[in-house]
DNA sequence: TTTTGTAGAGTGATTAGTCAATCTACTCTA
DNA sequence: TAGAGTAGATTGACTAATCACTCTACAAAA
């Protein structure tokens, strides 16, 4: 079985742009982490930058993947809505490197560069949700960009609180997060 | 006039920190774009990580003093973190570029290399607040650094979405915001 | 005169990316 | 089935460019 390079690639890459970021992270350390040669890091990436932007990608793909797993086609809205929120906290909290580096991305110019379509995609099953609620009238009317918006920093801020804590004191929280945002998004 | 350059300088290097990231911007181009030698930039800034953190500090300051200058020693702790919140949108709406810089210096590795004591001391008045709300009973009995944790990433939240409308658009959803936070964190 | 500010050419180190050579695994043919 | 052919994977030395930072000279103030 021959060992999956690009992965090791991804993985060495993922641990060093955290910890130093994009510029402290020559593209030499990444290959020796990875234990591949330059070339090999170039036969995969054309470019470093090409590199980035599909680390991003596919970390976003895995996390939008696990929560996608986590969600059953007969679950009432509103559980839904709770299993994306939930999952989305403890997701991060598992995978701190990668969380981190989402946001790394996304308050960086590199954001920009990645393809609309790729960022549309990721979170139009979201926004359906949330519209979905909206049409049942489980939730306020307020705009969906909004609601999503509202979703997002408070995760980000529970996440961030959680994380500073002791494993065993997470989930209290969590849930406490969690129906705060929901007293604010129901009447 | 030596000040002048150092601003010159801070400008120049926010408008292309947030363009083009650390990475992305040589000094030359941050003293071409100031209208300084490279040799000067260097006369005010020992190394360009100085430079990085110094208008890190800056940016933070201008926007201490903005919201310290908004708050009356007699207005009552609901008035003053009113005030807070709502000032710090709109503060982050007037001056989207430096918002975005404090973000960008946040989720990199840069911020580890800032000195605790300054960032304890640029949240400090905000925690001691929180804490008097506390005590006066007139928000809930969460842990400080949590109410802290969700009112950061709820401002940037709504910014985030404001930023997005048309001017004359934004007042009513950042009120809208503030009054589903002050739901939050009350009983 | 001394100090401080300013310029800009110069430098040594570093880096992203290239390239020619080799290896490996697989397929086709006789 | 042996052997030739082949496409892709892998290597690591190499390069052209860039960059952070230095140095020297000079000007302006103090």
């Amino acid at each position: 079985m021959p060992m999956d390079k690009q992965q090791q690639i991804f993985d060495s890459a993922l641990k060093l742009f955290v910890e130093f970021g994009f510029h402290g992270t020559p593209t030499s350390k990444i290959a020796k982490e990875a234990g591949v040669s330059n070339g090999t890091l170039f036969h995969y990436f054309g470019t470093k930058e090409e590199l980035i932007k599909e680390l991003y990608v596919a970390v976003k793909e895995e996390l939008n993947r696990f929560l996608a797993s986590k969600i059953k086609a007969n679950d009432s809205v509103e559980i839904k809505l709770k299993k994306v929120y939930l999952y989305s906290v403890y997701w991060a909290l598992e995978h701190q490197e990668k969380f981190h580096y989402i946001q790394q991305i996304h308050f960086s110019p590199h954001i920009s560069q990645i393809s609309e379509s790729v960022l549309h995609d990721q979170v139009q099953t979201h926004l359906a949700l949330i519209d979905e609620a909206k049409a049942q009238n489980i939730i306020k009317n307020l705009p969906t960009d909004l609601v999503y918006m509202l979703a997002m920093s408070q995760i980000t801020g529970i996440y961030n609180y959680a994380a500073t804590l002791a494993v065993n004191k997470r989930k209290p929280v969590i849930d406490t997060g969690y129906s705060m945002f929901w007293d604010m998004i129901t009447e």
